[in-house]
RNA sequence: GUCCCGUUCGUCUAGAGGCCUAGGACACCGGGUUUUCAUCCCGGCAACAGGGGUUCGACUCCCCUACGGGAUGCCA
């Protein structure tokens, strides 16, 4: 009831283009996405490029594109800070006129030591206010601060995290406007919510303790209050928050490597999330089942395991046709054209399950487009001898005359293994080796189907040759 | 140091005072299916950080401690 008289809900992914879109930074956006859907509302994007010395364009660019890609489009055309400054300027004027900020000529030096004085005698580093009441002028050497209230709290509540207070006591007077004249993170932030109508913020709990300070800027230029959900962190397995030390970090790396959209989505609500029973999510099961407020508080770590293991479930959900379109790409970047088997749905179907993603699937079909390259050493020690060569060499003789589909190979291979007397994978795996390099392969009748009788023989002839 | 947030199997989690001999999933280990591998099926291992309260009763509520994370920038 109260959201209907409410205004409509607008969530907004705020990145600073400082590097390639970041899976914590999908799940971030996800949540976004999918809060704004499911009340109806927008979901908007803000590139927080106001550090200029490591924001780019590509990197913009990356972020939006990969955006879009996987599903998470904004509802407007994102904005950027950079083209923003003259907003920024007039809030700070306004927050000027208010009485509610001051000048202040400090040196960074100064403030160091400052710091350095508060730390030894035990305290907490902050700024001390010592030029609040000095009536300083704009200059180039000033900065402006907001005067933050010297007493009393804010109380935050968090849906995830229900009330949160911060005493007013234990904040500084934190800068609104750089000794260049230029806006502050913070300054910037809370006007572009602001002005992009933002209601819901969704954010890293990183975030937490920069929300104090938000709100008395939002305070002292008369803005409404906001509504907040800090999400718990995406963790490495030391338990720190994810970094390039622990694993691949950037959305690129686990799309080359063959994880689906849908599957990196799914293990990524599922940190910190559930639903019952239920391990799989797609994006429109999250627009119906998930719950904001049921968010774990406790930090998740990242499990790459369980990733393969919802990217397994994911492809074997897709259809054959969306499959191989899938596949397509990384076999692509062997060199291979999918359909230059000629009997490439057979062999596909076979080897779908072959692997936990795509890159590795398109690996193990290599053998049977072109010559591989080298035997899987262990295979070959443990299977091939002198008497292996010798038998490879009957069974060669065989296949010579043999029609070759896969119930006849099937059933001569069998034979063989009978009137030889031999264990089957003594018979079994030094073929499989000859034509694949390694002892694992769909079943042998199949495997040798999948080839040329021409092919198979002088694979065969390869390996009695070692 | 200070402030804030957190703490259930190795990992992701269920659990809102009795339903808990703490459930599920991944991983792992066994077994079955398979000529191999993968898939699939069955089974197993494994956790309430510690200490005090409150209560007839605590994984669940309160306090303390420990541990972890985040924040403490003229970065975002």
């Amino acid at each position: 009831m109260e959201k209907i008289l409410s205004k409509k809900v607008v969530t907004r992914f705020a990145p600073s283009p400082t590097g390639t879109l970041h899976i914590g930074g999908v799940r971030t956006a996800l949540f976004n996405y999918v809060y704004s859907r499911q009340n109806d509302g927008l979901f908007l994007v803000r590139i927080e490029d106001t550090d200029r010395e490591r924001s780019t364009k590509e990197f913009e660019n990356n972020i939006l594109k990969n955006l879009v890609s996987i599903g998470l489009s904004p509802d407007e055309k994102p904005i950027n800070q950079s083209d923003r400054n003259d907003i920024y300027l007039q809030a700070a004027e306004k927050i000027i006129e208010s009485g509610n900020a001051y000048w202040c000529d400090c040196s960074s030096e100064e403030l160091d030591q400052m710091r350095k004085e508060q730390t030894e005698n035990g305290k907490k580093p902050m700024y001390d206010g010592r030029s609040r009441n000095l009536g300083l002028k704009r200059s180039d050497k000033t900065v402006l601060r907001l005067a933050t209230p010297l007493t009393g709290e804010i109380i935050i509540n968090d849906i995830i995290r229900g009330e949160v207070k911060f005493q007013n006591s234990e904040l500084d007077d934190l800068i609104l406007l750089r000794s260049d004249g230029t806006p502050t993170y913070h300054l910037c932030n809370v006007v572009d919510d602001y002005e992009q109508e933002i209601t819901t913020v969704i954010r890293g709990e990183d975030h937490l303790s920069n929300t104090p300070r938000q709100i008395h800027i939002q305070n002292a230029l008369g803005y409404p209050k906001l509504e907040y959900a800090h999400l718990p962190l995406v963790l490495g397995t030391d338990k720190k928050r994810l970094s390039k030390r622990h694993a691949a970090t950037s959305l690129d790396e686990y799309r080359e490597k063959g994880y689906l959209d849908s599957a990196i989505l799914n293990t990524l609500a599922r940190l910190g999330w559930s639903k019952g029973k239920n391990e799989i999510f797609y994006l429109e099961d999250l627009i119906k089942d998930f719950n904001l407020s049921e968010i774990q508080k406790a930090g998740a770590v990242f499990d790459i395991t369980k990733l393969d293991w919802h990217n397994t479930q994911h492809l074997a959900n897709l259809s054959f046709q969306d499959f191989k379109e899938a596949l397509e790409p990384h076999l692509k970047k062997l060199n291979i054209d999918i359909d230059k088997h000629k009997n490439s749905e057979i062999l596909i179907r076979s080897m779908r399950t072959a692997d936990a993603n795509l890159s590795l699937i398109a690996n193990a079909l290599i053998p049977y487009y072109k010559n591989f390259e080298s035997y899987d050493e262990h295979a070959v020690k443990k299977f091939i001898n002198d008497d292996a060569k010798e038998m490879l060499k009957e069974i060669k003789v065989l296949f010579m005359d043999a029609s070759w589909d896969e119930n006849t190979l099937d059933k001569l291979l069998k034979e063989y293994q009978i009137k030889k007397e031999l264990p089957i994978p003594k018979v079994f795996q030094p073929v499989r080796i000859a034509l694949t390099g390694a002892s694992k392969s769909p079943s042998l009748g199949l495997t040798l189907s999948l080839f040329d009788k021409n092919e198979a023989i002088a694979r065969i002839d390869r390996l009695i040759s070692l």
